[in-house]
DNA sequence: CCTATATACTCGGCAATGTCGAAGATATAG
DNA sequence: CTATATCTTCGACATTGCCGAGTATATAGG
């Protein structure tokens, strides 16, 4: 039973790669606008990675208060094995079927 | 308004786009499951499709019935300019957000 | 202490997509 | 006109996507 990833999910599990130790929730929404162009909601990203968590794909841990400027505590993630092969196996399937077709894949 | 497309409706362009002239429900789905290994129900495919269809990203045309045996006629499904600049988005995006990381992306 | 100000996360709910299973349509061969 | 092979349509419900508004919680300063 192959656990499917939604659109959004892939690029969630993506940001939570590249942002490696720094992931949380507005690092990732930032991510995800910086990398893409888009700009998702906070609850958007909140909801998914949650989402995520519950299947299993990632994991959270609370975060010690910043002795910088103020704010609430940041909910840290990281991504699990699972969520790891997960992305690649979407990833491999888009691969799979773009392969030979000259749709431009790379940014410009 | 960026078209947004789901990741399955991604795989169902793409397949079009490989299939070119012989793109109809059945042929997509086999498609899909050769390059993919999973097998999406007749059904999925046929309201993705429709789906697509209604946001202006395919036009479909029925077929002739063919000289070969039986069964009912084909629905064929194109890709239009704005389908396929949709999938290119897509797939830029996931690109951007990958570029650096060693998710593997080609099929062993 | 109390308030102002940054930061970050939670919630409730509706819209869009994903996914079937079963039923309906329609060609051709006998 | 029946059997049979092909294909598509139809509900219906599950999963994901997507906010906007509300709630917490740190720190700085009076």
């Amino acid at each position: 039973m192959p656990v499917h990833l939604g659109e959004f999910e892939q690029l969630v599990l993506l940001a939570l790669l590249r942002l490696d130790d720094d992931a949380y929730g507005v690092s990732v929404q930032r991510e995800i606008a910086r990398c893409t162009g888009r700009a998702p909601s906070f609850g958007t990203v909140y909801t998914t990675l949650a989402r995520l968590e519950e299947k299993g794909l990632v994991t959270s841990r609370m975060g010690e208060p910043t002795p910088e400027r103020g704010g609430r505590r940041k909910k840290h993630y990281v991504i699990r094995p699972t969520g790891r092969r997960a992305v690649e196996h979407s990833l491999k399937a888009i691969g799979k079927m773009a392969r030979g077709l000259d749709v431009s894949w790379e940014a410009p």
